[in-house]
DNA sequence: GCCGTTTTCGGCCCGACTGTTTTCAGTCG
C-alpha cells in the first residue's frame, strides 16, 4: 500500500544522455509521439467503450488506475520503453497494461480499441454526460434499442419506447429528456476562481442561518483544482431542516435536484450543481475527510482502514468486529485511527501523499502566500497593462512585496503595443530613476516578456537582452506548430544565455485553448541543463504549468517562479491562485525561487 | 486486470438517494 511514487521515483533516472537533438529526428517521428496524456485517454476510451460491452468492473477500473498512474509519471513512458525499463514495476501497472503502452508506443494505435469501435461507436459515450445515465443504463440504451447518438436517444424517448425497457420507467425517460438539454452545458467544469466567488457568497449566506455549527467546502474546490465540477459543502447542524430551507433560498438557485434526510443537491440557474451535508459535529471530520476526496485518496484510506480492523465511512471510523464508533469530530481524529498525519487537501491525490506518511519524520510544509517575495512578471501601459510603473511598485508594495520586475511585451505583439529596442531602454531608465529615489529597499527590476518568434528566433536583440535584469521568454504566436518546431523554439529560448525563465510554458487557457503540442520532457531537461527557471502562471485562466507538470519540474530540481502575468493592479491579487496550484504539485518554498530575496534568487541561474 | 507480512486465488471502499421495484439495482460522490 502506498509505494506508488517510491517505486516510480526508484526507478527513474535523469536520462539527459539518451536524449535525441530534436533535429535529428525527423519530423513524422515526431508526429507520431504517443505522451503519456495520449496513453491515458486512450485507456480511459477503452474501459468506457468495454462498459457497453459488459465487461468485468474491476478489469475497466485497473485500465482507469494504469490511466491515472501514468498520467503522473515524471517520465514519458516512452523514453522508458526506449531505455528497456519494466513498466510492470510501477505500481498498477501490470502484464495487460504494459503491453498496451507497449503497442500504443510501437504502433500509434490499441488494436482492442480498434475492435470494439466496430461495434460499439465512438458516439456512445456522449450518453455518459447525461445526469442519472450511468454505463448499465446507457449499455441497455444501446444493446436493446441500438441508441448510439444523443439524437437518436431524444427522438427514443419521445416516442416513449425507452420507458418500456426494464429498469427504466417515464420518470427516467423524463429526466433523460431534461439531461440530455443541459448535458453540455453541466459537464463544463467551471474555473476555481468562479467556484471561489460562489463559496464566498454561499458562505456568507449560510452564516445567517444560526442552525450552522460547521461549515466547509469540500471536494475539488478544497483540493484546489484549477476548474471545479460541483460545489460540496458540508454542515454540522442539529437541525437539517432549517438548514437545507435555508440554503434553498440561495439565490441563484435554479432546480431542487434531490432533498433527503441529510443531502440536498440544487442546480444554479446556469446549471451549476451544489451538494449539501449536513451531519452531527461528531461526524464532521469523517465527512470532511470522506467528501474532500479525492476519490482515489478515499479508497486507500479506506483500504488502510480494513487492514486495522477499523470501516471509515462519512459517519465516522468504526471497529469492524463491534461496529463501535471510535472516531469522527476531526479529520485529525479520523487519520490518527491509522497513524496518519493530516494530509493538505491539495495533496490528496494518492500521488505522493502515503509514501510521505510512511517514509519522513512530518509532511513537507507546503509554499504560502506569506513566503513570496517578488512578482516577476506584470505589465504596464507602456504595451497592454492599465497601470503605470509606479502603481503597480505601490500595489506590490502593499502586498507586502519586496521586488517586482516590469515585464511589457516585445515588438511582436502588436497588438498590444510591444515594445521595440528604443522604447524598452527608455522604460528602463525610467525604472532607473525610481528605484534612484526610493526611500526604502523595494527593488524593481528591468525586464522584458520577450516572444519566441515562429523561427525560434528572440524577438529582441542579445545586445538589449544583455542589459535587463530578467529576461521572460514566451511564444505567443505560431501555436499550431507541430510538436518538433514548438520544443525546438522553447528549447532554443532555454539555451540563450540571457533568458531567465519561459513563461506559461504550455500556453493552454483554461476551458478556452488547449495547451500547444509540446514535448514537456525535452523542456524540463533542457531548463535544467541550462540552469533556468520555469515559471508557474497564476491567472485563474492559464495556471500554467499543471500540477503534474510541477510535480515533474521539482523531480527534475527546477526552480519554479510563480508570477501574476497582472496587467492591472488588481491582477497583483492573482498570486493567491498561483499559490494554491503550487501546493497542488508539492511545492514548498524551498521549490519556488520567488520565495527567495532577489539577490539569493539571482545565484540560481546561470547568467 | 492487479495484487499479496492472512492469499498465486479470490478479493477489489462505502453509503445516500431515487425509481422501479415488491426487496433491489443503478447512479452519484
Amino acid at each position: 500500500m502506498g509505494s506508488t511514487l517510491s517505486i516510480r521515483l526508484r526507478i527513474t533516472t535523469l536520462r539527459s544522455d539518451l536524449r535525441i537533438p530534436t533535429s535529428e529526428l525527423d519530423e513524422t517521428c515526431y508526429h507520431l509521439s504517443m505522451t503519456n496524456d495520449k496513453i491515458a485517454q486512450t485507456l480511459h476510451q477503452l474501459a468506457d467503450l468495454l462498459e457497453f460491452t459488459g465487461a468485468n468492473a474491476f478489469r475497466l477500473r485497473a485500465y482507469r488506475n494504469g490511466a491515472r498512474v501514468i498520467k503522473d509519471l515524471p517520465d514519458s513512458i516512452e523514453s522508458m520503453l526506449e531505455s528497456g525499463e519494466d513498466l510492470t514495476k510501477l505500481d498498477g501497472i501490470g502484464k495487460g497494461v504494459a503491453q498496451k503502452c507497449k503497442e500504443l508506443v510501437e504502433t500509434g494505435s490499441l488494436s482492442q480499441l480498434e475492435e470494439i469501435l466496430e461495434t460499439v461507436p465512438r458516439t456512445v459515450l456522449d450518453l455518459l454526460n447525461i445526469p442519472k445515465l450511468g454505463p448499465k443504463k446507457a449499455a441497455a440504451l444501446f444493446n436493446e434499442l441500438n441508441i448510439t447518438t444523443l439524437e437518436q436517444l431524444k427522438t427514443a424517448c419521445e416516442a416513449q419506447e425507452v420507458r418500456a425497457l426494464s429498469g427504466f420507467g417515464a420518470k427516467t425517460e423524463e429526466q433523460i429528456l431534461e439531461g440530455i438539454s443541459i448535458a453540455a452545458a453541466a459537464s463544463q467544469r467551471i474555473l476555481w476562481s468562479k467556484a471561489d466567488g460562489i463559496v464566498q457568497q454561499l458562505r456568507d449566506h449560510m452564516s445567517h442561518c444560526k442552525q450552522v455549527k460547521q461549515i466547509e467546502f469540500a471536494g475539488s474546490y478544497r483540493r484546489g483544482k484549477e476548474t471545479v465540477g460541483d460545489l460540496d459543502v458540508l454542515i454540522s447542524s442539529k437541525n437539517v431542516d432549517k438548514v437545507m430551507d435555508h440554503f434553498g433560498e440561495f439565490e441563484g438557485i435554479g432546480t431542487v435536484i434531490v432533498r433527503g434526510d441529510t443531502k440536498m443537491s440544487v442546480r444554479l440557474e446556469n446549471e451549476f450543481q451544489i451538494d449539501l451535508r449536513v451531519v452531527p459535529d461528531k461526524s464532521f471530520g469523517a465527512a470532511l475527510l470522506y467528501f474532500t476526496g479525492s476519490k482515489e485518496h478515499n479508497v486507500i484510506v479506506r483500504g488502510m482502514a480494513k487492514q486495522k480492523g477499523l470501516k471509515i465511512n462519512e459517519w465516522g471510523v468504526y471497529r469492524l468486529d463491534d461496529d463501535e464508533w471510535i472516531a469522527g469530530k476531526t479529520e485529525a481524529d479520523v487519520y490518527a485511527t491509522l497513524d496518519l498525519p493530516v494530509f493538505d487537501p491539495e495533496t490528496r491525490e494518492a500521488r505522493a501523499e502515503f509514501d510521505w506518511a510512511k517514509e519522513l519524520e512530518e509532511l513537507p510544509t507546503l509554499i504560502e502566500i506569506s513566503d513570496v517575495k517578488g512578482d516577476l512578471h506584470m505589465h504596464t501601459t507602456a504595451t497592454d497593462g492599465r497601470a503605470s510603473i509606479e502603481e503597480m511598485a505601490a500595489a506590490a508594495r502593499e502586498r507586502g512585496l519586496k521586488f517586482i520586475a516590469i515585464t511589457d511585451h516585445s515588438k511582436r505583439v502588436a497588438m498590444a503595443n510591444g515594445l521595440d529596442g528604443d522604447r524598452l531602454l527608455a522604460q528602463w531608465k525610467e525604472i532607473d530613476k525610481i528605484n534612484k529615489n526610493a526611500t526604502d529597499n523595494f527593488l524593481i527590476l528591468k525586464g522584458i516578456e520577450c516572444d519566441i518568434l515562429e523561427s525560434g528566433e528572440m524577438d529582441l536583440p542579445d545586445e538589449v537582452l544583455a542589459k535587463a535584469d530578467w529576461v521572460i521568454a514566451s511564444l505567443h504566436y505560431g501555436q499550431q506548430q507541430p510538436r518538433q518546431q514548438i520544443t525546438d523554439r522553447i528549447i532554443g529560448a532555454l539555451e540563450n544565455p540571457h533568458v531567465c525563465m519561459i513563461a506559461h510554458p504550455t500556453g493552454r487557457l483554461l476551458n478556452k485553448r488547449p495547451p500547444y503540442d509540446v514535448d514537456m520532457t525535452a523542456v524540463f531537461q533542457a531548463a535544467k541543463e541550462n540552469q533556468k527557471l520555469l515559471e508557474l502562471n497564476a491567472s485563474p485562466l492559464r495556471l500554467d504549468l499543471n500540477d503534474v507538470h510541477l510535480l515533474q519540474a521539482k523531480h527534475y530540481g527546477i526552480p519554479i517562479v510563480i508570477n501574476t502575468d497582472a496587467h492591472r493592479v488588481k491582477g497583483l491579487d492573482n498570486m493567491r491562485f498561483g499559490i494554491k496550484q503550487a501546493r497542488r504539485g508539492c511545492l514548498t518554498a524551498a521549490d519556488v525561487a520567488n520565495s527567495l530575496p532577489w539577490k539569493k534568487m539571482q545565484k540560481l541561474l546561470k547568467k
